[in-house]
DNA sequence: TCGCCAAGTCAGCACTTGCTGACATAGCAA
DNA sequence: TTGCTATGTCAGCAAGTGCTGACTTGGCGA
């Protein structure tokens, strides 16, 4: 940014941040093993052979871009039930991250797995789990996971194209009925 | 079964129960890509050029499991409190069958997809569109697809490796805290 | 016993996957 | 200008995919 540098025809920086940012698009719509090099090199308008030599492997590629995400830290806790409409325009805006696939699904990957799952539990349980343990409430980590789950299931469901209502619904209109499934 | 025909070496009938009864296991542990018609036919113990003698393609074969499992109408419904455990109980045993897995995540043939909708439809979705209808509850429709999501979310959660206490919980800890989510 | 056909086996085709290595070239330093 | 290196391009390998077709073999009726 502050460095200003306009795009060469060479530039590795750009690149780089070229195929992030198709990855992150990619496996957010298909996840992991369904999304290839080939795809995210033809997005990223940069050649498939570049994400070995930049980042060592598709897997360390989705790696990158779980890191670089947890990095913006703009994800809004569940605790918080203004917050839950930022997250369904997030959603809505970026499609379902790949934090959420791997919380539906397992990966092949035990790497690409690991680091899912940390940043499903920094985002997203850990979060839930704190409130309801300041609310008194007991079993607050099953709470939370249960909360978490069930949120993910709508979250995908919207995208999966199997709920006509629930994909066609404003955020707004769901709010009332997560927050029932949230206020466990 | 009322022939009693005794299994002999060559039996197509045999053959393709247990096939069938492969790829209903796989379809729940994998899904419908991830699961290859050598895996099918190796936990069948028959040859995997069957798939295609006796089915037409992979896809058809699923596709005759969705059938297949529609028939049994055993599946209880979510509206009912009680029989929630006996579906936990049943998932527990069995894996999630394929018609959780593609509420969550879209598959990319279009006839398995088509099948898998309409099994979730009449299995799961229109129960409990009724149910809600019944209380006199406003949108029914979208009530019952967010309860839906929300409860495979839970499901499938249980399985992917993600959420610690809540793969470990026996249903009936579960239990109240689903109901939960289901009287929206 | 013989011949036929359903049932089962096997090798391999055509394609896709992630990844690699050889090559080409832009841009800069000397 | 002349090299040198970071950057980009390209073809292709090895493994794995669904599916096919030629082949073998078991079991039964004639």
């Amino acid at each position: 940014m502050s460095t200003g540098k306009p795009a060469h025809r060479r530039d590795s920086a750009r690149s780089k941040e070229r195929l992030l940012q198709a990855a992150r698009e990619l496996l957010a719509e298909r996840g992991f093993e369904r999304t290839t090099v080939r795809d995210i090199g033809e997005r990223a308008g940069v050649d498939q052979a570049l994400i070995a030599r930049y980042f060592g492997s598709k897997a360390r590629l989705f790696i990158a871009v779980l890191r670089a995400e947890e990095g913006d830290g703009t994800l809004p806790s569940l605790a918080d039930p203004e917050r839950v409409l930022d997250l369904f325009e997030r959603v809505g805006r970026l499609g379902p991250g790949p934090v959420f696939q791997v919380a539906v699904q397992p990966t092949r990957d035990p790497a690409v797995q690991k680091a899912a799952h940390e940043a499903l539990e920094a985002r997203m349980i850990a979060p839930l789990q704190e409130h309801f343990t300041a609310r008194g409430l007991d079993r607050p980590r099953l709470r939370a996971e249960v909360a978490t789950a069930a949120f993910i299931g709508v979250i995908m469901g919207r995208g999966a194209g199997a709920f006509e209502e629930l994909a066609a619904a404003d955020p707004t209109e769901l709010l009332p009925l997560v927050r029932g499934l949230l206020s466990l």
